[in-house]
DNA sequence: CAGCATCCCAAGAGATACTG
DNA sequence: CAGTATCTCTTGGGATGCTG
């Protein structure tokens, strides 16, 4: 996942923009957010997590866990036995970061309809998607 | 833009995670924070987004244009002369969009260092990203 | 000026067989 | 069990020439 953008050089207004990117590359890709919350319950096997996150392929969740691990949003307990078992759990870092979609999740559930009224209405005057 | 997020048939917490993608998805473009914030200021011309959002390409900036007029996020205001005037304005839901991403900003503010340091102590103990 | 059409490339993502 | 390796396909995005 991408983290080329360096914010330098850069008019006031989209400053912020950039510093909000900063965030939501850690966040953007497809499951990350998925896998968050599920570690957010608590320590969580990869088998387990292949499953509660719906669709997930072995290897996005690999990828995915991978770079949450780098960014340090997870915590990734390896215990040696056989056959071996290997735990995440969110850090703080990623609970709090949590925290701060909630203000966005809210955002969704106020604006869901207006958001799908909008598309139906564009849709009408300009051709409808397919078709 | 993807929208293929139906967010039926999964588990409770899932259904969250899917609730805080919906939004994501209207955001998660690598240009549509920019335009947003620069539209947020007031009527602004297709070139002026051009200069300001820095880096865009003209067919990025149309297509990430588009797809925010239809879901709401942006209002497009034809002046029929010649040469032609368009101007894009924010609408109300994208300003309380602006707002919601305000603490995923702050997070990102706050726990700047503690990625990058993150991510410093994984490279150096897996092997480094380019090596 | 605004913005479509076209071509091209790279990153993201799915499927799945294999392994310590 | 918890991954890695590989192959393929799709999507996002850059560059740019053309036009009402």
């Amino acid at each position: 996942m991408s983290q080329g953008n360096r914010c330098v050089s850069i008019q006031a207004d989209q400053a912020r923009a950039c510093t909000v990117r900063e965030a939501l590359d850690r966040v953007g890709g497809k499951w990350s957010i998925g896998i968050l919350i599920a570690a957010s319950q608590g320590p969580i096997r990869f088998t387990e997590l292949e499953r509660q996150v719906e669709g997930i392929s072995r290897r996005m969740l690999t990828l995915t866990l991978r770079n949450l691990e780098r960014d340090g949003l997870l915590h990734r307990q390896v215990h040696p036995t056989v056959p071996p078992r290997v735990e995440y759990t969110a850090t703080p870092m990623a609970q709090e970061l949590y925290e701060s979609l909630v203000a966005l999740t809210r955002w969704a559930e106020r604006h869901r309809e207006g958001i799908s009224a909008a598309r139906a209405a564009y849709d009408r005057e300009h051709g409808a998607p397919v078709g």
